[in-house]
DNA sequence: CTGAAAGCGCTTACAG
DNA sequence: CTGAAAGCGCTTACAG
């Protein structure tokens, strides 16, 4: 044969994949019955759908979901809102939103913004519109706004929330979390270690988990006859820096320590471990610290921090199963996923 | 009139978004004007090409990515592979991605996965194949695996890869991070002082970072006349328990102490202060550490711990813009995001 | 520089 | 239980 030349292969693309075309002249039957059997519909013979379905997984069939979306006038995109700063929690949620969408035909598109930001909604507004979202998991603060539920409902967006409490006046999907009874959790624990001197480093007023975990802390002490004076409660931030800012005040600033101090989460207490560690004083044995969230950092502070887990992967999973079950099966509208104690180090009962 | 009955208000929905045929219509032009419009080609009169886009402004016209993307056979989705067990890292990651992405069409999709479980490929190939990805960034180690590379090559799949070294045989777009020259200023800023006998904890030898970051530590106290002794160099797993584990040995297990150790990441150095503190080992009277990531945990230990810093987020802006500029436009192949190291307080020359 | 026709791969609405 | 026609909102390929 003249020359060295290779027989043309065609470039990268190999074998065009099947579409539903294909399923439907190879199987004999119209391309609507095959739709139909990709949509579990069950208007179809038994053996037919068993035919088909045999053909689909032999090619390798998988249907487009933009042709799918673009005839069902909604993707298959599910989108996730947030604007927490805490890593862990960001990325434990996605995972637990990935378990659920797995094996599913939905996939997640992840969207953090700002909701102290003045056009945060419209923003968000204009993802769901422009994408089509089949629907969205709001998660904390996000998850809190009255205004951006109010608009969701308004363009017909699906969407579920998670939330430390129930919340609000409309029938939305809801995960909550029931952070007021880890706080509880968290008091009682110290209660039963003999502490009576205990201080609270609370989050930002403008987060509902601040008031959950507040709260839950404040009335397990009464419930056990302890009232928390004022200047024990000291408002900080969710941050390390802001830990560190209550911290000085509670421990350096008046005659009297507390014997014990409960963070609003693991940043904070992080920052009471700095301020302990620059005064001299010592955890757990003139201290007792316990945080929430259970992050790494908790396991990474020395001693380790005793704190609430919170299960954010089992949360983000039922948030995620919530929406995307069929619109009749309304089984599931509000799910709980509950925290609990994780006790390490960090606490003894009082010196004295 | 009889009844109270309401107007029958149309029901959620809202006025339909205008399509591409409205604009059309509306401005009097062909929709294939209005789509070449959308596409910039220059094809299109000036007066012309205003006078619609004006329109579009007007009636908040936004094309619909999914009609779009079937016709193009191609998604507006950008899609991030990682198996990445550092949560900041993740996030910063995806930060600097949905940076570069905002005011574009595209979205970012995220796609968590093993490297080390078999069938991880072949989920990828799935996930960029039935969503049509628009491209994929890859992110350590996922983007260090030449058979994840090779089978995009195949299926011809626009991807970039981040990575500590310039990679590979192929022509694929890739930032470079450059872990060698971060890990040479470690051992600098070390040597400079005082340090001579020095301890390496490093990764997992699976990780190129690992071996980058390694030789270039140990490189640079080579050009400084300084040669690590095997027992010297420890490798551990970059998981905090590891970096204890490895941590013990170097610091229990012999007569002579080393006066400084380098971690190959920030949790290992955590370890090291576990250790340390066990120990009764004062950091850094007693023991210099430097980490690598400058996580938040950095600024978290005590002492705030001296690191190298990353610049994730502007490595996952460059990663995406890269995968996003159009084809034709072939400037950017190698980017390069630069560490430094951020010096606080666990260092200070050695004691004798 | 502009446009009419056909098609991307699905589903809806209607018939049977 | 099954199917033929029309359409979702865009782009490609071809003409002018």
């Amino acid at each position: 044969m003249p020359g060295r030349k290779k027989p043309t292969m065609p470039p990268a693309t190999p074998a065009k994949a099947a579409t539903i075309n294909d399923i439907a002249r190879l199987s004999g039957v119209s391309k609507k019955t095959v739709s139909r059997i990709i949509n579990q519909s069950p208007l179809v013979r038994k053996d037919t759908r068993e035919r088909v379905e045999a053909l689909m997984r032999e090619v390798g069939y998988a249907p487009d979901p933009m042709a799918r979306g673009l005839a069902f006038r909604k993707s298959f995109l599910i989108g996730m809102v947030y604007d927490n700063p805490t890593a862990q929690y960001i990325v434990d949620m996605q995972y637990g939103v990935l378990d659920a969408l797995r094996e599913s035909a939905f996939e997640l598109v992840v969207h953090p913004c700002d909701t102290r930001s003045p056009g945060y909604i419209d923003g968000v507004r204009r993802f769901v519109q422009q994408q089509k979202l089949h629907g969205v998991i709001l998660v904390p603060r996000a998850s809190e706004d009255q205004a951006l539920a109010d608009m969701l409902d308004e363009i017909g967006c699906r969407y579920t929330r998670v939330a430390s409490v129930a919340l609000g006046s409309n029938s939305s999907q809801q995960v909550i979390t029931h952070d007021r009874d880890g706080a509880a959790e968290a008091a009682d624990y110290l209660l039963s270690l003999g502490h009576r001197d205990i201080a609270l480093i609370t989050g930002p007023s403008a987060y509902r988990s601040t008031y959950e975990r507040t709260n839950g802390f404040v009335e397990a002490l009464r419930r056990r006859g302890l009232e928390l004076p004022p200047e024990r409660i000291c408002e900080a931030g969710y941050t390390f820096e802001s830990g560190v800012a209550a911290a000085e005040k509670l421990l350096l600033g008046s005659k009297q320590r507390p014997t014990a101090i409960f963070t609003g989460n693991d940043e904070m207490a992080a920052g009471v471990y700095r301020v302990s560690m620059r005064a001299g004083i010592q955890i757990p044995r003139e201290l007792s610290v316990v945080g929430y969230d259970d992050s790494p950092l908790a396991s990474r502070l020395w001693p380790p921090l005793t704190s609430v887990r919170r299960q954010t992967r089992d949360t983000g999973r039922t948030a995620a199963a919530m929406l995307i079950q069929p619109e009749d099966a309304k089984t599931l509208s509000v799910a709980s996923v509950r925290p609990h104690l994780i006790v390490r180090d960090s606490c003894q009962p009082p010196a004295n």
